[in-house]
RNA sequence: CGGGGAGUAGCUCAGCCAGGCAGAGCACUACGUUUGGGACGUAGGGGCCGGAGGUUCGAAUCCUCUCUCCCCGACCA
């Protein structure tokens, strides 16, 4: 339960190219001006929108401006849908990706890397999968000055160029199963996008797993959701549903599809992380088989899995306040910001100096990610400025504080003010961070229960959905076509069939009164 | 891709209706005074008005096309 960083491995990146075809649509602007502060309409720089969750366009003015002023990210308006992630954004996806390369790594996968360019044929050998992307697709069709005979894919995922390799890779039953995770780039072409959550270019792991049995397929794509959700609540104090996902909603090639599902704050699900267990779909495409002990050749069963940028813009959405962003102290790049208050003497400057020093110095020995902010701004201006970044822990050092040999510590959640000795300001502050990030989590949760509704009549479903969104559980038959009508008459889709639905027992479809297994989890998703 | 809105300094915007020197606040640079919740003074720097055509003696302003962003849909591992 240390809440000592490692900085892990920083998976590996490489940049996508774009060719052709279709046209994009797009991205952002805005950042804002001091809005609901009528009294004071003088333009501090740098001052937030208030976070307001209920109005959609309100709250993506909030959402881009705390992204932009915080220097987590930037468009890239020439081609449309992509953006920039600036070193403050990447130093948290860096410790994402270290604390999911660590739970990889502990559960026996190695990393490898595979080529981005995947030739249309490849595309094609599984049916179902060509078909699900095909609309989102870039497409590479000149290069070296020349027209390609066959124009080539920029991934949108790896499956089938994986799937070739696996093919050759495996002959026994011995030389499975085969565990490899890839960190990489990809592109899938969006009609609309939305900074993180949905980008034409973005950035994720995808694991591909390749096994004796469906039984251990079928574990292993268990055992990685269940990996997901609590990566997800332990580093990025995002709780999360998991659950299998519906027919229409699996991915394209898939046996199945499992996601953990988080709510925002606007009352929208985002889906943060798949675990698909392939079969032998892409195993038959592709001729993975191997010969197995009895003697027979069988074809492999296959797993993929991702989790990508995305979700770090889900959990920037669910932390944050009016102030701007709020980091959970595992991921937050700078876990405590110093702020040295100048003095009017010399010697109670050189005090204030000194003490910053021995800080930076026993934090940094003790795994905390801390600087000091020395630049010649005002102390009030810092304030602002790394409350709005997201610092999950300020210590205040000052004049005042040394005269009594102690520090300011300040949390950024709740903002709460505490006087600590400076000897016992280093070990404190960890024990805050800790705090701070059991608070977090727990303020989502609390958010979540009550948004989550449980309706068995279907007036009190669209009543919900359309006043306060949220998850709602509900009682569905398994129709493909009352999914559909709920959908179009709603816009909820079903997220995923939890677990926890079991307790329920058996009950009557919210929508046509047939009989239902189980209830299932709606909401209006991202 | 359909409907709606918007692109003028790094940011937020005014100017456009009614064509005539490109503006404000914040930010930035220098110096000074300041510094415990976004300081102040003085002096400065910064623009192909998203892009391309057109109309006009003259276009940020009028017309056409296009690109990008935001919202609502459609679509979407």
């Amino acid at each position: 339960m240390c809440h000592r960083p490692s900085i892990g491995p920083a998976g590996s990146v490489t940049l996508g190219c774009r060719s052709a075809a279709i046209q994009p649509s797009l991205f952002a602007l805005l950042v804002a001006t001091c809005m609901g502060q009528p009294e004071q309409s003088r333009d501090v720089g740098g001052q937030m929108p208030p976070k307001d969750t209920r109005d959609g366009e309100a709250f993506s003015r909030w959402y881009v401006a705390a992204i932009r002023r915080s220097e987590i990210a930037d468009y890239f308006e020439p081609v449309g849908g992509t953006m920039v992630i600036r070193p403050y954004g990447f130093g948290i996806w860096e410790n994402m990706q270290a604390g999911l390369d660590r739970r990889f790594k502990a559960t026996g996968h190695r990393n490898a890397y595979f080529p981005l360019f995947v030739p249309e044929s490849f595309l094609r050998k599984e049916a179902k999968h060509v078909e699900g992307f095909a609309p989102e697709v870039a497409w590479v069709t000149h290069a070296g000055g020349e027209k390609l005979e066959e124009r080539l894919a920029i991934r949108p995922t790896s499956e089938t160029i994986i799937g070739h390799f696996y093919a050759k890779w495996v002959q026994s039953w011995r030389d499975l199963p085969v565990l490899i995770n890839q960190w990489a780039n990809v592109v899938r072409w969006e009609k609309r996008t939305v900074f993180f959550l949905r980008t034409t270019e973005f950035l994720w792991q995808e694991g591909h797993t390749a096994h004796r049995t469906y039984d251990e397929a079928q574990e292993e794509t268990m055992k990685m959701l269940d990996v997901y959700a609590e990566f997800a609540e332990t580093e990025l104090a995002l709780p999360v549903i998991k659950g299998p996902k519906t027919e229409r909603e699996k991915f394209p090639g898939a046996l199945m599809t499992y996601s953990i599902e988080a709510l925002m704050p606007d009352g929208k699900a985002l889906q943060s992380g798949t675990s698909h267990n392939l079969g032998q779909n892409f195993a038959r495409a592709f001729d993975i088989d191997f010969l197995d002990q009895d003697g027979e050749r069988r074809h492999a069963w296959t797993t993929s899995w991702g989790m990508s940028t995305r979700i770090m813009g889900g959990m920037l959405m669910a932390h944050g306040d009016d102030q701007g962003l709020i980091l959970p102290p595992r991921i937050a790049p700078i876990q405590v910001i110093i702020v040295p208050i100048p003095a009017k003497s010399e010697e109670d400057q050189t005090r204030v100096e000194t003490a910053v020093a021995a800080l930076l110095r026993e934090l940094d020995g003790g795994g905390v990610r801390a600087e000091a902010d020395r630049s010649d701004k005002r102390p009030g201006w810092k304030f602002n400025e790394w409350e709005m970044k997201g610092v999950p822990l300020r210590i205040e050092v000052g004049p005042r504080d040394l005269a009594n040999d102690q520090v300011t510590l300040v949390r950024r959640e709740s903002r709460a003010k505490e006087q600590v000795s400076l000897d016992g300001a280093p070990r404190r502050a960890a024990d805050l961070l800790v705090e701070i990030q059991a608070a977090l989590l727990e303020r989502a949760r609390t958010f979540r229960e009550a948004h989550t509704a449980t309706v068995d009549d279907y007036e009190g479903f669209q009543a919900s959905m359309a006043e306060r969104r949220g998850f709602l559980r509900a009682y569905w038959c398994g129709s493909a076509e009352c999914e559909a009508r709920i959908k179009d008459a709603t816009r909820a889709t079903i997220r995923v069939i939890p677990a926890d639905a079991e307790a329920d027992g058996p009950g009557a479809c919210v929508y046509d009164g047939a009989p239902a297994e189980r209830r299932v989890l709606f909401a209006q998703a991202y």
